[in-house]
DNA sequence: GTCTATAATTGGATAGAC
DNA sequence: GTCTATCCAATTATAGAC
């Protein structure tokens, strides 16, 4: 996969270079250990895997690995920022486009499963390890995560607005749908039909949780 | 709190005691060790947490944790095996009293929001934690968990049945409502208004999700 | 049941050759 | 960029006195 976040090189103007690279994949190795380490701190959990172990699965020795990454907790953040990043600036903009608010939302819920269970073990790493970052790390995805978080819940106050969903509070009913879609990566399985699962989870957020003020509860 | 599993003594029949104890309630600095070190847990991470760090908190030597727990890890199974035993034991009743599908699962998740706000840092601890269990303990956590989600789907089933509820699928529903309530944990604050998160988290779950079978989506 | 002292191991990270 | 060799710090857990 590509999608690891490169360190900050300085580059021309200062902005991110064009999606398609020149040479071969700058710092595919990078992606690959990141890749490995994903599956191994998914398992087994962030703390009990060693740097040889990690090394050892891409055909390397564990000091070898400190010419790709500066530490541990660099891969950890790197495989934590690739998980929020994506969101950020590829489903983020489907929030911007044309269309009602609840297509807008089924768009990007969409794109949100989908690059969830294609990145199913980077993603419970990104949810689960966070406190192993270092605080500053730790800062910066949670600020993507709340921006992201923001926005949902500013569509779904969009969509109540325009009568298209029933809420009454916006936000929880934000954070109770990502919470809702986010447990997947808890439990989904590689044999899971993922077009089955993403129609699902979005007749359950757009027709189920956006959609529950239809009666009082005693 | 009580409610932190002691070690198996041999007792009696071999039966857990009545609940109402005799003495000046046994363990009780078993509980106190075990809540300040799902403090540190939640806040850290398990790994990251020393035991004289724990140690410290209840004010006394790393060395003397020794006299309560056998090891750090059973601290933390303690922890995660009171947040499956007190659902499983006291909330799953709930399903199998009078009342109609819906009025049980409402009892359910009553009592299942309210314990996870009154623990919510063994709760959280117990959710994100389970990879440091031996493998010995993590089955039987997942074990209890199974169990409940098996029962939770059931209910969800009859509901169907009984016309309470328009669900294509109760188990992925099941899960849904599950996920979308465990997530609390990670969000949740003090100073949140227990009593409003209730209700609006059995609206979301009963009105919502569990009624979303309302119209075709393209 | 708590203490001091320490054992024993682990594991992240570095040095320097190639 | 990869290797071998090693350092060094941290930490769980134990021994044994009180």
């Amino acid at each position: 996969m590509t999608g690891v976040p490169e360190p900050a090189v300085p580059d021309g103007d200062g902005r991110r270079p064009p999606s398609v690279r020149p040479r071969t994949v700058p710092g595919r190795r990078r992606a690959e250990i990141a890749e490995a380490a994903a599956r191994f701190f998914a398992e087994h959990g962030y703390h009990t895997v060693g740097m040889r172990e990690i090394a050892e699965a891409v055909g390397m020795r564990g000091a070898s690995l400190y010419n790709h990454f500066s530490s541990k907790e660099e891969i950890l953040y790197a495989i934590a920022l690739a998980m929020t990043e994506v969101p950020v600036e590829q489903h983020i903009p489907l929030l911007d486009a044309e269309g009602s608010p609840a297509d807008r939302l089924a768009a990007l819920l969409r794109a949100h499963i989908r690059h969830l269970a294609d990145h199913r073990v980077e993603h419970l790493v990104g949810l689960r390890e966070l406190a192993a970052l270092t605080p500053e790390h730790r800062a910066v995805i949670t600020d993507h995560r709340r921006y992201y978080q923001r926005r949902v819940r500013d569509v779904v106050a969009a969509g109540v607005r325009a009568g298209q969903f029933a809420v009454d509070s916006p936000g929880r009913a934000a954070v109770a749908v990502l919470d809702m879609v986010n447990g997947i990566s808890w439990w989904l399985r590689p044999d899971t039909d993922v077009d089955e699962l993403v129609e699902t989870y979005l007749g359950l957020a757009l027709d189920g949780v956006l959609q529950h003020a239809r009666e009082d509860r005693a």
